[in-house]
DNA sequence: GGCGACCATTGACCTGAGTCAATTCTACCT
DNA sequence: AGGTAGAATTGACTCAGGTCAATGGTCGCC
């Protein structure tokens, strides 16, 4: 790992309130990556050897059974993913590959679960991340649950438009339609269909471009509940 | 809290490693209570003011939005819930009511988050604990994801055939057929087809009693995974 | 013992979503 | 500019699962 990248990392939340005697010895082991689009860092089932951190670009977590296969989650900048899994000593659930090139920071487990032990500052943050990550899943699972296709789509439209800080309402997807389809657990037939049903509801689609024209309704419809929707409760 | 009820808390794994003084402090101010089955106990985007551990009995998690309701997830001896609102000092993203008469212990969120701070084995305890939880939601969340009701359903009945120690291939359904109906994601009358659709592969259902007379057949249909099937993985 | 409430089951029907196939669109490559 | 591969869309069809309604079963309670 390039000593210019160091300055970076150490503020990201995860390492921030660090000593820096257990930064440093768990940095000496690290590795800071760039990845192509595409490429598939870990498979589920396997020990897991690393703890990993997005810096860059966005990675999809995905898994297979039964001969399907379903996007998990997506994660950005400066999510990490597979951190239960790290700490437990436990073989990975879901597999992972970048979905645009990216900049991944390779963490050895078994340094991470030393700073673990030895760091109370960085034990504290990683209880924050795993929390965090958590009530992620059960927001996701909740949706999937309680939702239709249609109200799932609509939500995570006005999700995405909350978080382009544009007051436009105007914003890209942040992937292709493919992923988004899997995310929502639905076919990219289906995705297309619940665009053509919001239409009514001032969504309008031009390739990735999307904009609300009439947020109001749009609500109505997808009834958005925080206790799903916001990332930070 | 009854002094009597001291040691069979002090065993429970996450409460076993903790160092003497502040278990003393912790369970000064948290509550051993006995509920009637059918009881609410708290109520999704309520603050979490206490972390909840099921002593006896069993706890249902469910939470509702656009006008429906699931169950989330079931809560037997000794597991904990609401772990990761409590450790974040967060809303609670689900309800619970008890499924049965239940003994649940009730830890104060103030109390659990400075026995945090203040005891590294408990910390670690606390870790292990919320990584399992995490790790069980995402399993649900692939389950869900990843498998046909049927497919749920047969998955299902071969982990209670497992976990149930008999060798007869003969058990009890562990909670009534509505509960076990939207725990796996679907209607009860469709999980009544879902039966009479497994009868062919030797699932006799008499009540709540259940014989599994061709294992064989049964796991080619659920094509079981024990990255989503296994509890320890 | 009989009543009532609730759960479970069954059937008929409907709807949402998946599948398959054909077509269009887009981006990229030469 | 033309060609090609992959993505997105559309239509027709199928199927899984939900809804509604009627019936049967079980349990607790008076």
């Amino acid at each position: 790992m390039r000593s210019s990248d160091l300055p970076q990392v150490r503020l990201l939340p995860l390492f921030k309130s660090m000593s820096d005697a257990s930064f440093e010895e768990l940095m000496q082991v690290a590795y800071l990556q760039t990845f192509p689009a595409q490429l598939d860092l870990i498979h589920e089932g396997e020990p897991a050897d690393f703890l990993y951190v997005v810096i860059e670009g966005c990675v999809e977590l995905y898994a297979r059974s039964n001969g399907r296969e379903a996007t998990m989650a997506m994660v950005h900048p400066f999510g990490t993913f597979i951190l239960a899994a790290v700490l437990t000593d436990a073989v990975y659930l879901m597999s992972a590959r970048t979905s645009a090139r990216s900049k991944v920071l390779l963490l050895p487990s078994q340094g991470v679960r030393e700073a673990f032990q030895n760091d109370d500052a960085f034990a504290r943050s990683v209880v924050t991340e795993l929390s965090f990550c958590y009530r992620a899943v059960v927001k996701e699972y909740k949706s999937l649950k309680l939702r239709t296709s249609v109200e799932q789509l609509a939500n995570r439209l006005l999700r995405y438009n909350r978080e382009s800080d544009s007051k436009s309402c105007t914003f890209e997807l942040p992937y292709d339609k493919k992923t988004l389809a899997s995310l929502l657990g639905m076919t990219p037939e289906n995705l297309s269909r619940a665009f053509n049903t919001l239409k009514p509801y001032g969504v309008e689609v031009n390739g990735s471009q999307i904009h609300l024209s009439d947020l109001k309704s749009l609500e109505i419809l997808a009834k958005p509940n925080p206790l799903i929707d916001e990332r930070s409760k």
